[in-house]
DNA sequence: TCAGCCAACGTTATAACATATCATTTTTGG
DNA sequence: CCAAAAATGATATGTTATAACGTTGGCTGA
């Protein structure tokens, strides 16, 4: 049952090297809210996982998965596998730096990142930008819906799709 | 450029036969919704997709598309395309019989079809369950944000994960 | 110091979700 | 009935996310 034999003939990676890690510049006002953000939470800031932040706050727009990698291969000139951008990615939220918007499957960094907080988007279906804002009384109204459902919440998924003002001008 | 060349030695589907589309039984009232929003809606009514309206109804929870698939497929003892399934998600989102749950990529007949409307979910992450309810509120709050940012509101996603009631209970 | 642990990272494969393209069938309206 | 339009079907592929397992390197405590 258990049993497992495994021989491995050669080395798996035999001429592995250490990456060099580049990133696009990342003003030190992000760096140290991330090593800041790592110590709170006991995290460990590595230059991939910085690497990974610095290239969300480049882009001016949410990015997929998908598109975090190739910007990360173009900048690093190597493969990036799937797995390993989901792990930043994974990382990023876990402690607060970047958020998920679940409508259209993409992360971005969190704009108002000096506390925790639940946040609500305005996505601006023109032009692909995202405004993070912060509502109270949303929060407040949201409690008490799921209160008056015997509910108790974990987190609410506030995402509303339109066009932002500069689009809604033209 | 636009020349296009094609020639076929043999039909492509030599032994198609029609299907015979089975379904779970499906409450009248259900029915009777579904050709009045499709009448009003100027859409067709098929076999095909009051069977996957059916197997929506007959499933308590929220389904994944390709759990739909599976439902179809076993249903009816024949094989069912991706695409084929989306196509009557799509049709039932279009007439608003089904919604689509962005946070769990998952679609749900509606429960308060009667008008149309905006809606909220309490998505319960123990049992699963997902309530639908409607608060003008909300949506009243939803607006004036929009609006302070000047921002033209199409829809809103609002999903609140937490426990449901019974779940909290335990 | 260094053995041992553990988190991070790498590699490969695959699962899950969704769409493109074009052929065929069915429905509808003249 | 016929032509046009809508729905369906078959095949292929694109996109998003995770599984399984091995390697690396930093930290810790004897």
């Amino acid at each position: 049952m258990g049993l497992r034999l495994r021989v491995s003939f050669r080395r798996r990676n035999p001429g592995l090297v250490k990456h060099v890690t580049k990133a696009p510049p990342l003003a030190a006002k992000w760096r140290k809210l991330a090593e800041a953000r790592c110590a709170a939470a006991g995290e460990r800031l590595t230059p991939a996982r910085l690497a990974a932040y610095a290239e969300l706050l480049a882009t001016e727009k949410p990015v997929s998965a998908y598109e975090l990698i190739a910007l990360l291969e173009k900048r690093q000139q190597r493969k990036i596998a799937p797995l390993t951008a989901y792990r930043h990615l994974d990382f990023l939220m876990r402690v607060g730096l970047v958020h998920r918007l679940e409508s259209t499957q993409s992360y971005l960094p969190c704009d108002h990142p000096e506390h925790a907080h639940e946040s609500q988007y305005l996505l601006c279906s023109a032009c692909g930008h995202v405004d993070e804002v912060e509502s109270k009384r949303l929060e407040t109204l949201l409690l008490k819906i799921a209160d008056q459902h015997r509910f108790q919440p974990q987190n609410a998924v506030v995402e509303i799709k339109g066009r932002c003002a500069s689009c809604a001008a033209d």
